[in-house]
DNA sequence: TTAACATTTGAACGATTGCTCAAGTGTTGA
DNA sequence: TCAACACTTGAGCAATCGTTCAAATGTTAA
């Protein structure tokens, strides 16, 4: 009764005062969520080749799936996803959809995290 | 014979030209798993709440369980993942491990990111 | 020593992912 | 009109992921 626990289950919370106030500084549950939408959706080789593929120009699937040596199909697969994302988006041309980023943050990002690997 | 192509698989690369130009820009293989590595463990709800929690304030697991609803085991594998891409870091105070971020990327890679979903 | 505790670890599980394959849509040029 | 083409889509499958549970490690205090 006296002890303030979160209940859920018997954690025995360290120091509760610091935990309320975190907590209550921490973005909602659908920004953070959107937060790791956003990164999960560059947590891949081949979307990340895309990615860094389209920061140098624009190009088709076609030419996507020629870069990488994947199927036409799983490259087609993967851009949804970027496109779903409003990381890349795309013009048509007859047949062909011609394929760029659409959004000067992912740029950063990339940029950012190449420091961060490169220690 | 005369045609371009990517001889994996018969890909009709549309302008080949400007594929191989890409090609030969783009990082090798090892720093685009690396760079999609540091995305993938930033592109899960749980981690992007301990990793802004400890923006806030140094936190041992048991802070970060109550702060999470999940169990100790849960934060704890979690932060296994984070430590082994060094986005974290902890030191020992006798029977307790506290967490810190450990690169300063970490916070720009979230700030850049809020900004996008933010559109 | 021992018991209690904070944390870590490994196995196991359902859920999700990234690909392939086959079939579909829509545009072009013969 | 029709075949060829560029791309998209849905189903299916192996591999990976995120959690739980049970057991282990290591520290503290009695």
């Amino acid at each position: 009764m006296a002890e303030l626990k979160t209940d859920v289950c018997s954690v025995t919370a360290v120091d509760a005062e610091k935990v309320a106030a975190v907590q209550q500084k921490l973005p909602q549950e659908s920004a953070v969520r959107a937060l790791a939408e956003t990164f999960k959706v560059l947590g891949d080789p081949t979307r990340v080749r895309i990615v860094m593929a389209l920061m140098l120009d624009e190009l088709c699937v076609c030419d996507l799936a020629a870069l990488t040596g994947l199927s036409v199909s799983a490259i087609s697969h993967q851009l949804r996803m970027l496109r779903n994302l409003k990381l890349v988006k795309y013009r048509r041309k007859g047949k062909m959809a011609y394929y760029s980023l659409d959004d000067e943050h992912i740029e950063q990002l990339i940029q950012v995290a190449m420091e961060h690997v490169h220690e």
